[in-house]
DNA sequence: CGTCGCTTTGACCAGATGGTCAAAAAGAAT
DNA sequence: ATTCTTTTTGACCATCTGGTCAAAGCGACG
């Protein structure tokens, strides 16, 4: 067995500045719209060089998707059964508006990438997520068999969580164009409406 | 004056085929990512023939973008304020919901227009979409002051309602593969669900 | 310094892409 | 049937695209 080649620190540098650039250009205009070489002047590489890193542009994007997947799913792994449900699902939607913010690079990549029929994702879509929605619907539900929330459809109160707070990633600029150049940071107003939706809604009796 | 020509049978049936087949091509895979022939060929004509029809592959996509902007604002227009409010909204919710179901590629259109930057309706989302959203705002807000509806902030209260009738078009791929197979159509469950949601957050008191 | 492996590059290629054009084919009108 | 306009097409073009390759540059280490 030959010994793995160790990764230089010019190599992990070159990685990840593609991995940067390409999010952002895979983004903004989705896996055909986006050119290697645009990747490549925005990573400040030249195109040959950039694919001295990464066989080919389809491997960059499946790269950066699944790399992201995991990240993605997190807060959702992160809710707690033994928790408090109102708490646990406000905190829930609170982490997902929160990665709107910080991360819409990485929302609108996975819009787009769904948006166009998921043609590299579907795979993960019916199996890992899958899993880990009906696993959460089932803590839902027990919740609502236990009558500390309102009973609703869990599966649909997961979609609409990740309709609401990746909206504000994905469709930023219609955000920011209806309520106008006055608004500069409409987040703190959307977790204050998106908590008082979902309290009312699922709040017993 | 010249008498402009009259629009022949062929010319309209063609047109109509063209931007038919440019919508599922450009909803599919967005403007940068869809090609004149692929539309052509969907369309049933050759490319040069297709182009003698419309100048170039911007002006089939701003065609289809122009068209398509006020049929998807009707809805919204049609709320009444002299309806009952609760009642309106959920109407409001289920007509776009009906949209989503009836008209996928439109709603992907547009989402997709929008993620890359809505770097061709700008304009539009500024100036008419803006005054009719600030217009219903001033209704939403009237029916909270008059204790119809319980007061939420009005601007996200339509953001909330296009995101999450439009996540059923334009995600339809994940809901799906999260639903799994058992389930043909997510549309009913996903009405009853939100008329829920958006009863119990609205509803006074 | 010299060597060896990692990194970068310019030149290049085949195929796709948006678009043009002159000419042929097909209708419509008489 | 003849003419005139509308429609369709095959051939073509410049540019862009993803990707290759051999050669040159560079850095670490003895």
């Amino acid at each position: 067995m030959a010994q793995p080649r160790p990764v230089t620190r010019i190599q992990r540098k070159n990685r990840a500045a593609i991995l940067d650039a390409a999010l952002d250009v895979f983004s903004l205009k989705g896996f055909d719209g986006a050119t290697v070489d645009q990747i490549a002047s925005s990573a400040g590489l030249s195109k040959p060089n950039l694919l001295y890193y990464f066989p080919s542009k389809e491997a960059i994007y499946t790269a950066l998707l699944g790399e992201l997947l995991d990240t993605w799913l997190d807060p959702l792994r992160a809710l707690d059964p033994g928790g408090d449900p109102l708490a646990e699902i406000l905190a829930y939607v609170q982490r997902k508006l929160e990665m709107s913010r910080d991360f819409p690079r990485e929302s609108r990549l996975f819009a787009n990438e769904i948006i166009q029929g998921a043609p590299r994702i579907a795979g993960e879509l019916s199996g890992t997520l899958r899993d880990l929605v009906d696993d959460t619907a089932k803590v839902i539900d027990l919740w609502a068999d236990e009558g500390r929330i309102a009973r609703v459809n869990p599966h649909h109160l997961v979609f609409s969580i990740w309709s609401l707070t990746q909206h504000y990633a994905d469709f930023d600029v219609q955000v920011r164009a209806v309520l106008g150049e006055g608004v500069t940071d409409p987040f703190p107003e959307a977790e204050a409406y998106l908590r008082t939706m979902f309290t009312r809604m699922l709040t017993p009796g």
